[in-house]
DNA sequence: CGTATGGTTGAGGTAATTCAACCTGTGTGG
DNA sequence: CCACACAGGTTGAATTACCTCAACCATACG
């Protein structure tokens, strides 16, 4: 069914109405389809590496990816979650700045980057497509940094929680009240700019203050959406 | 000379190789000079406020701008310095996330929203340019969170010294050896996500140790550049 | 001259880090 | 099947970098 021949089956796929190809003609997707292929990643596997040549670039089509920055001293800072039709690869650049490392199992549409440029050149839709993503990628990450600033590591911690909630059920703005975190506690440090121990403490104290529950490492249930909430702003 | 009828004088405008519109052909430049206007604006007057109707974008001439969010208790923190060349205005988003206030005065060049949108699809090499400035724009914006994770206060203090200082000289990669701060302590400290204190200690610090001399509340001189490079690392 | 704005300096408190021990589940090899 | 190792997680005690609060200084400006 998937690939015949070169191509992708983007009938079939995920996200084909929210990733930055869904701004083109089917036609034009046809065309674009031809020159991509599909790949999957396991947990914990790498898709770029900071420094290497960097001659693709890819739209996630399932799973949850990170993009991180490893420090002199071997720290890794996690600057973005990609979720499903996020696009990575930095189409200005000619080597990689950051990893790009797949957190749960994950799915990806690879393009050769010269193909995808010369795309993007013959496909203005595609442009403004990729335009409207990086601005909102962009306004993401200045979140992240209005974040980072002052708040007390509890408050990061509700804003990471209720993003994963978010993100975690299937309606837009409403969290789930159930869900299995995707990432390790050193990953959510990593993320927050915090030590692993700090995310555990701050973990059990809102477990202590009846906001959710614990269920095995990974396991969340979340009792007070409505505190978590007020917790985070 | 400048704004006969209503466009602009790009022939005459400091960044019209370096801003977005140096990607269109002359005649295309021309057409899209008479949608915009010139405007000065004097340092701490605000371009854009939060929450207030976006109608306008526009093309940094020449000053220095922040971007920033103040949170509910009243704290502000800057996201980002735009430099000359840059483009402030959310062309995706009805309202205005973050205010956007000069540092010191500047001189910009705004277009009305619609129309600027209208000249994205028009000219499929603008909306090239745009999208290869926002990849940019991200670029620094994680750079910015990967700076604010773990590092101490005087790594974050030394990192903007050194851009500031590249900034103000003229020659890309090489600092200033002797320069104007652009900013307050407060706006340092907003930029960092620090106190006002912790910057003029850390700032006394860096004098104590031989890398700068303080020349009143602004003036900086380097004295041994490597030595600031080392630090911010 | 007086007020305002920005800057420096000091003393004390605190949240988060660091260091260290211990727990838990899972997979592997004897 | 048990023993063991290992990765991820939790918990405690001590340390510290930064913040908060507060006083004071300098420069500019009406």
């Amino acid at each position: 069914m998937e690939g015949i021949g070169a191509g992708l089956a983007c009938a079939s796929c995920p996200v084909r109405e929210r990733a930055a190809c869904a701004a083109l003609t089917s036609a034009e997707r046809e065309d674009l389809a031809q020159l991509g292929r599909a790949r999957s990643y396991a947990r914990g596997e790498t898709i770029f590496a900071a420094g290497e040549n960097l001659d693709a670039c890819a739209t996630l089509t399932g799973g949850l990816l990170k993009i991180s920055n490893i420090d002199g001293e071997g720290n890794e800072r996690i600057l973005s979650l990609i979720h499903p039709a996020g696009f990575v690869g930095e189409m200005f650049a000619p080597v990689a700045h950051h990893e790009v490392v797949a957190l749960t199992d994950s799915r990806l549409c690879l393009f050769p980057r010269r193909d995808y440029e010369a795309a993007i050149e013959r496909y203005p839709a595609l442009a403004q497509a990729l335009l409207r993503r990086s601005a909102s990628d962009l306004y993401d990450a200045r979140a992240q940094i209005a974040l980072d600033s002052r708040r007390s590591a509890g408050v990061k911690l509700a804003s990471l929680l209720l993003a994963l909630a978010r993100a975690a059920s299937h309606s837009p703005c409403h969290p789930a009240e159930s869900f299995e975190l995707p990432l390790t506690r050193g990953e959510m440090a990593g993320l927050l700019g915090l030590t692993i121990e700090t995310v555990s403490r701050q973990l059990g104290r809102l477990e202590e203050e009846g906001v959710l529950v614990r269920d095995g490492a990974r396991g969340i249930q979340l009792t007070d959406a409505a505190r978590l909430e007020a917790l985070a702003a």
